[in-house]
RNA sequence: GCCGAGGUGGCGGAAUUGGCAUACGCGUCGGUCUCAAAAACCGAUGAUCGAAAGAUCAUGCGGGUUCAACUCCCGCCCUCGGCACCA
């Protein structure tokens, strides 16, 4: 037989008709299994690339069929979104045409690469029926004072009058125009995802079975520190500055403190001053200073005093209130006490500004050179010398800055303890004595959902004069986008410019009012879809509680690891949002998450603009679906990048008629007349045969080691037409390795294994069949090899009855003549054994 | 700077978790078939020395533990990814 592209379109076509990846949701009979790819973002057609994740999904899914699951496996697509403006902007095709367009091209290419979907539950976020649904859960959450607006400095490109996402700024510059970025305050659309922070992070604990490294990018995401909230007084004023520290042990070296230009506090520090101009001016300097520059390593550190002081509440010292531009805004409280000599950033700005550095930590180095005078030599050794102050000492470079954990000194009757009990005994005096608290601070900042663009589901508010900002009613769900507007990049969304889609009455008083015209970030329409898929069509809401709580959590994720953070984060808040609504019942939305490798060319990511796409549609026309199917599996472990070869490409396709060719073997193949007894080689094959269905059933249940289980069914390929050569097999066994060796490729390669399937006679589809079972029987043996090692390096094998004794062995393997000549006459020193593996004897 | 992943033949990559390093595939070489070529099939293939038997060296580098280390420990180097003035 030989493989050929119009056996795919047969296959395709048969599988299309009866429905295979159809999905009864209401079936009980058997276990349900929810396997889900990322869906794409419909910008272009596919590269192989992009292939991987999808053949990884169906590859699973086939897989959990014939293991006699009910599996769901769903596409949609992500389909609003900035891409499809900037093409509107360039080419003036409207952003709806260019997607449905792409959205054609995608799906042709995933019928031909043979990945079943269940295509009745296709979605796209940019249907009016989907966003609907995305509307209805932003009025949830605005219900629930978890979408709420604020000013907040967002990024700005001068040059395109626009605001950016944060993946539009590279390396500080806007990547349409290549100008530096600047920050600008606006008002803007958020969701409270901090007030998640915490379950977010707990909850992480919960996912066993996702990547280590995503749980721990999320957790650095979220970034949760602990420490002291410390309250500075101001001299001769009734105002108090709020500091957020983690290192309160170090708060006897705090000689300065520093705010960000954005404090809140600011104008009324600095209203008084005599400088006040001056400070103004510098703080629209660090304003509108570029984020790019900020991102450099030796951005210098600048400030400006306020001619402000205030009081270290543990020392009373008077210290100076600076401004500072590498106080970051957004965090903590914006203002920070200074320790020149614990922080290299602080030492670096007290040098430059001449504040001054007390020593309150000692690195376990530093107190050993110090007490080299000090106190008995038992006294040192036990470090029970308590130093006098002496300043500790003198801090000359940054080099020399010590930030770590240590002893404490000049810390009054703290001195001599270690950082971490410090830290408690501080918090304590400080909470007993009010001057601060403990505080828990996280990176995690919420969620900015207002796009001032078109492509995106509006949101659903209107502003009435009278009655203020008020939710759309769910009744009148979905704002609908309009169809025919102007596509100008001005700072604001198209829709501003549209007179009847901003006027509306005001859903409380009837008054004529406006509407919002931001739409929502697309990370909202994908951070719910996974739930819209059990019943996509349903006008009435957006899912059915007790449906998804049949089939979530989903089973098997699978995706891209670029999505580790925003995606997956920011579906788990929705999801816990929902869980708490008492929507849903399930805490978490995927149990299980596997992220797939990039598949490289030439060293780089496959891009147009590189040049260095592998198309995969000229690939399937030359070899056929499965052929790329294969070696996309068997190009290396699926969670690792990997590098395109052609050269691999024809490997696979030539294991692929090769073992084809079996089929017409079969049937020119003679029995030789009967006989009772199986021969050696026969046994041999059958133990293979058991042997190969171990291990890749074992590999598939693994983390999906896809390389090595397609290597085992080579193998047992390769073992075939070695019984073949070698002489008799019977037309039984011959058969049973090659029903064998195509149950086990179905879910790799799905087309031949059909075909294979039907030319043996068998008229319904593989993946009606039960994935095959190995018997242990055949696995028994009753020799086994075994290495001799001499002095760990090996010098022999033997074969040996697996009934024998350790002693027997090892009596064997000192008569063998090449031990014998390595022993001469002495005896061994030691035999080690090891269960059916080794024999190492030392010499 | 911090966190994470990784470094194995000419190449992609295996190695049951401390037990025969280099499975499987690619490439290369030789053979069979053929007028010839392609395809296919069979065989060889880590490096060095050797006619051979064999020996020595090899899993980024340097140490260590062990009868035995790609695997464990200590100290470095390099590549890739994430975060990045987070107090």
């Amino acid at each position: 037989m030989n493989y050929n592209r119009e056996i795919d379109k047969k296959w395709q076509k048969v599988w299309e008709k009866t429905g295979i990846f159809d999905v009864d949701t209401n079936d009980t009979s058997k276990p349900k299994y929810y396997c889900l790819v990322m869906f794409p973002y419909p910008s272009s057609e596919l590269h192989a690339g992009h292939a991987r994740n999808y053949v990884i999904g169906d590859a699973v899914a086939r897989y959990k069929m014939m293991q006699g699951y009910n599996v769901l496996t769903p596409i949609g697509w992500d389909a609003f979104g900035l891409p499809a403006e900037n093409q509107a902007i360039k080419h003036k095709v409207h952003p709806q045409d260019w997607t449905f367009k792409n959205i054609r091209k995608i799906k042709e290419q995933l019928n031909s690469w043979g990945i079943g979907y269940d295509w009745k539950r296709e979605i796209a976020t940019c249907s009016p029926g989907y966003y609907k649904w995305t509307q209805w859960l932003f009025l949830k959450l605005h219900q629930k004072g978890f979408a709420y607006r604020k000013e907040a400095l967002v990024n700005w490109c001068p040059e395109c009058k626009t605001v950016l996402a944060n993946e539009q700024v590279i390396a500080g510059v806007c990547e349409r125009c290549s100008t530096p970025v600047t920050q600008k305050k606006l008002r803007q659309w958020f969701f409270k995802i901090t007030d998640y922070a915490e379950k977010l992070l707990n909850d992480l604990e919960l996912l066993k079975e996702w990547p280590e490294r995503v749980k721990i990018m999320q957790q650095n995401w979220i970034g949760k520190s602990e420490g002291v909230e410390i309250k500075f007084p101001l001299v001769c004023s009734n105002l108090a500055i709020n500091c957020f520290t983690t290192r309160v042990d170090t708060i006897f070296g705090a000689t300065f403190l520093a705010l960000s230009w954005d404090y809140p506090l600011i104008s009324q520090i600095i209203n008084d001053a005599p400088n006040r101009i001056e400070i103004e001016g510098f703080i629209e300097k660090v304003k509108n200073q570029p984020q790019s520059s900020r991102i450099l390593d030796n951005f210098p550190k600048e400030g400006i005093f306020t001619n402000k002081f205030a009081i270290n509440p543990v020392t009373g010292e008077k210290i100076p209130i600076w401004i500072a531009n590498y106080i970051l805004t957004g965090y903590g409280t914006e203002a920070i006490m200074c320790v020149p000599a614990s922080d290299k950033r602080d030492f670096e700005f007290a040098k430059k500004y001449n504040l001054p550095i007390t020593q309150v930590i000692q690195s376990k180095e530093q107190r050993a050179k110090a007490h080299r005078h000090i106190g008995t030599k038992k006294q040192r050794a036990e470090g029970t010398c308590l130093p006098a102050r002496q300043g500790g000492q003198r801090i000359e470079n940054s080099e020399e800055v010590y930030d770590g954990e240590g002893i404490l000194i000049n810390s009054r009757e703290f001195n001599g303890l270690d950082s971490s009990e410090a830290k408690e005994k501080i918090a304590d005096y400080m909470e007993k004595e009010g001057i601060g608290k403990r505080a828990v601070n996280y990176k995690l900042r919420d969620w900015l959902i207002s796009r001032q663009r078109y492509w995106g589901a509006p949101i659903p508010i209107i502003y009435c004069e009278v009655c203020g900002e008020v939710p759309v009613s769910e009744s009148d769900l979905p704002v609908l986008l309009p169809q025919t507007v102007e596509f100008l990049p001005t700072g604001q969304s198209p829709l501003a410019y549209i007179e009847e889609f901003i006027k509306a009455p005001c859903p409380k008083c009837g008054r004529s009012a406006k509407r919002e015209t931001d739409t929502c970030d697309t990370f909202v329409d994908s951070s719910w879809y996974y739930l819209r898929y059990i019943s996509p069509g349903k006008e009435e809401a957006a899912f059915v509680s007790e449906d998804v709580n049949k089939w979530l959590p989903v089973d098997q994720y699978i995706g891209g690891v670029e999505h580790a953070i925003l995606h997956l984060m920011y579906s788990r808040f929705i999801n816990k949002f929902l869980y708490d609504e008492g929507l849903v019942n399930f805490n978490e939305p995927f149990r299980r998450l596997f992220t797939q490798g990039m598949i490289t060319k030439d060293g780089a990511k496959m891009s147009k603009s590189k040049g260095n796409v592998v198309a995969p549609d000229y690939i399937i026309d030359k070899y056929g679906a499965d052929t790329m199917r294969l070696y996309i599996l068997f190009m290396g472990p699926p969670q690792k990048d990997a590098e395109w070869q052609d050269e691999g490409l024809s490997g696979c396709w030539r294991f692929i008629q090769r073992a084809l060719r079996l089929l017409d073997l079969l049937k020119e193949h003679k029995e030789q007349g009967p006989r009772e007894q199986l021969n050696g080689k026969e046994k041999e094959l059958l133990k293979k045969i058991h042997f190969t269905i171990r291990e890749v059933t074992r590999d598939l249940e693994g983390n999906f080691q896809f390389n090595t289980a397609i290597s085992r069914i080579m193998e047992l390929v390769n073992q075939i037409y070695k019984n073949l050569n070698e002489g008799y097999l019977r037309k039984e066994i011959f058969q049973n390795s090659i029903e064998t060796v195509f149950l086990l490729l179905a879910p790799f390669t799905p087309h031949i294994s059909e075909e294979v399937y039907e030319g043996l006679g068998r008229t319904s589809s593989v993946f009606n069949r039960a994935w095959p079972k190995f018997n242990e029987e055949f696995l028994k043996e009753s020799e086994t090899e075994i290495a001799v090692l001499v002095n760990g390096r090996i010098k022999d094998r033997m074969m040996v009855n697996v009934n024998w004794s350790k002693e027997e062995i090892e009596q064997m393997a000192l008569s063998l003549d090449k031990v014998k000549r390595l022993l001469q006459a002495n005896p061994p020193k030691k035999i080690i054994y090891v269960d059916k593996r080794i024999v190492n004897i030392v010499i």
